[in-house]
DNA sequence: GCCTCGAATTTGACGATGTCAAGACTGGTT
DNA sequence: AACCAGTCTTGACATCGTCAAATTCGAGGC
């Protein structure tokens, strides 16, 4: 029996192994996809996904990719909340701390050094490397750049480069998320309290003397 | 032959097995590390080091643990450097980022989800693991709480939960280490200067009225 | 000196995995 | 009808984690 090809319908192999290897990763962590799993969850023979993808780390490395897109999409769906720049800030990191208690396993394949490796491995030059990290990671924090630019245009906020406040909010979400990740009974405020009292710290630091 | 066994001179083969782990680890990452290659590595067969380990992951599981306590040493001996708070706190938190990108597997392995994972279900109990947590992870930063504690004392600080300041602190010199490490060419300043500026806006925020 | 016992280590074996090479099926073109 | 390129499957191999059985080895009693 060749075996019907289920609900593969109109769209390609490719989205539905990537989605499935999405879902293997969300829950069992990243060993818990194996090309054969894969193949066998998605209705497809073990050798079917080297079609769409050269290697497994290439798969891994969409996924990723994938995974930082779907943290930007949430991350700008936060920042349009209405408020000044603290609380729209706020629920921007919100949301990234949000996306990694809601999909631990993804989070941290985002940051594991396979994705890094592969990344700057097989896309060959430093230049892309650079430009993936533009793409999908920094992606995520453009819109905190555009909200602190227009603060900053406003006079609510010193001139400095936005970037520079953005990496420093970035790297206070990322720590804090990290280590709600841990084990989340060691905290001794909430992530919510910590994420507030470190944000305003941070910004109050580039506030114009006025 | 049965061949001579080396070096293993007095000391047990279990810390010659964990060292070359650990160092297995060190370059090439997790996924460089496989029993018999350890095996190889340290003259041994392959399945010896399951008299010493029950699982793979108890073997990680301990490298993590043993690299904890690396970085916890090489945070304390940068905070018995002279000078204020902030100066020792600055100290201390290059220590972090130090380690963090002198060993990036290791590193990455210490945050990975294998290792919470295993040290949540093989340890039994969920105090177990939270020892593990306060024993490892958090002694690296007992030494901050102290100097905190002692600052607080001095008035140099604000009454608050000395550990509230430490995980604020821990989150961003977390989250700074990760950005450097995901790709350094990205950053807009350099990483110290990145970590100066934002310790002293969160110590701040932690002044007294005065 | 030999023997025995228990621990430390090895060898054998099994299922699972990543990956490559070769084959088979498919639909559309000439 | 013959061909063809794209898509997928089957077969095969080395490697891996792990368990069970076998082996080596060193110390203590006779």
């Amino acid at each position: 029996m060749t075996g019907v090809r289920i609900p593969n319908s109109a769209t390609n192999l490719e989205s539905l192994l990537l989605s499935t290897a999405e879902g293997l990763i969300a829950d069992g962590g990243l060993s818990a996809l194996s090309l054969r799993e894969l193949g066998r969850e998605a209705g497809v023979s073990r050798t079917a996904p080297y079609h769409y993808f050269a290697d497994k780390a290439a798969l891994v490395s969409k996924v990723g990719a994938s995974s930082f897109a779907r943290l930007a999409d949430r991350i700008d769906a936060a920042l349009v909340t209405a408020g000044d720049l603290e609380t729209r800030c706020l629920a921007g990191l919100r949301a990234y701390v949000g996306f990694a208690l809601d999909e631990p396993h993804l989070f941290r394949l985002m940051f594991s050094d396979v994705l890094i490796r592969h990344t700057l491995m097989h896309d060959a030059t430093m230049a892309t490397a650079v430009a993936f990290r533009n793409d999908s990671a920094l992606r995520a924090f453009r819109g905190f750049a555009e909200a602190i630019s227009a603060a900053q245009a406003a006079h609510e906020l010193a001139a400095e480069d936005p970037m520079l406040i953005v990496q420093t909010l970035w790297a206070y979400a990322h720590g804090v998320a990290e280590l709600a990740l841990g084990d989340k009974i060691t905290l001794v405020g909430s992530v919510d309290d910590l994420l507030e009292s470190g944000l305003k710290a941070l910004l109050d630091r580039y506030r114009p003397a006025d």
